[in-house]
DNA sequence: CACTATTGCATGCGTGTGCATCTAATGTCT
DNA sequence: AGACATTAGATGCACACGCATGCAATAGTG
């Protein structure tokens, strides 16, 4: 899910159920949950993502492994220990490392104690762009996380405040 | 995200905060609430992801456009219809019906009344095969929605019962 | 009626993701 | 020590996605 995410149009109450029961019978109750987590899951990201992008330049992503490096003491962890706190494949978290590298983000160092693993240290720049875009970040799930879901996520004009 | 979603690795309490507040202040209760809607979704859109594909052939987008359909009386609807209960962009939706047309579970149909307008509808075999998906959907759900969310999402053997 | 704006859908393109696989470094077992 | 298994991370590949655009049909305006 890809994100690589984003334009997603909510719209929770349309196109009402009809023959729903087909068998299973009364699981409604969790396909409405799920629907609900579908579109909030979709609102949210769409507005994180854009309003990362148009006001710092990171996807979601990069600003998830900043903030998760942001939030250790240290600045700095192994490339196994990030994967297990973010919702990235191994492979995934590889590239996004890499281009927050490419960017002068993070530096990507070789750990002493075990050659094979890589330690990734917030630089400065890093450490200030995440602290730049967490405002924002806290901004949207301030406004969306418990509004009223209705349709959301158009291609608004300015995000930020 | 197609699912192209998945194996995603879900771990909400590892690397802990320790330096959180980083101005906004006591934002902190919706940036757990985030973290867990952003886990929930993974783990979900995993196993669903997982349990279609292994078991119907199908991924989560096309389940869920043959879902609507098979939801309307007529098993029928135009693109824009299903595009405002869906959460994919339009340009998705159209490769998704396209997908399913191809695979002979959808028609697309000329709208007599709006010629730009396509009118999708389920096919026999596309009733049948969404009826089918529908208790696995349905048994991931029961199973995952409501669970610890512990870790999650290793590449299961037999997802289906 | 002619002209422009808008709407509905399809498609070219770039990008981010997951999977499979590869290489290197560790760990294990005898 | 030597041989095999396991682990860490990078990369080729295929694919689904969103955006921008294109084309056709309809609606709106004079």
């Amino acid at each position: 899910m890809r994100l690589h995410r984003l334009r997603v149009h909510a719209m929770v109450g349309s196109m009402t159920a009809t023959k729903v029961s087909g068998g299973t019978g009364e699981t409604t109750a969790d396909v409405r949950e799920w629907r609900e987590l579908l579109a909030r899951h979709a609102d949210l990201t769409c507005a994180l993502d854009r309003a990362l992008q148009a006001g710092h330049a990171l996807g979601m992503s990069e600003y998830e492994v900043l903030e998760r490096l942001a939030e250790l003491p240290e600045h700095s962890a192994k490339v196994a220990t990030i994967a297990k706190s973010v919702h990235l494949s191994q492979s995934a978290l590889s590239r996004v490392i890499g281009r927050l590298e490419v960017a002068g983000l993070v530096e990507r160092h070789m750990c002493p104690e075990d050659r094979r693993a890589v330690n990734v240290r917030l630089t400065d720049e890093g450490l200030r762009r995440q602290t730049e875009a967490q405002p924002t970040q806290r901004r949207v799930l301030a406004q969306r996380l418990h509004a009223p879901l209705v349709k959301t996520c158009e291609p608004v004009p300015s995000v930020d405040a």
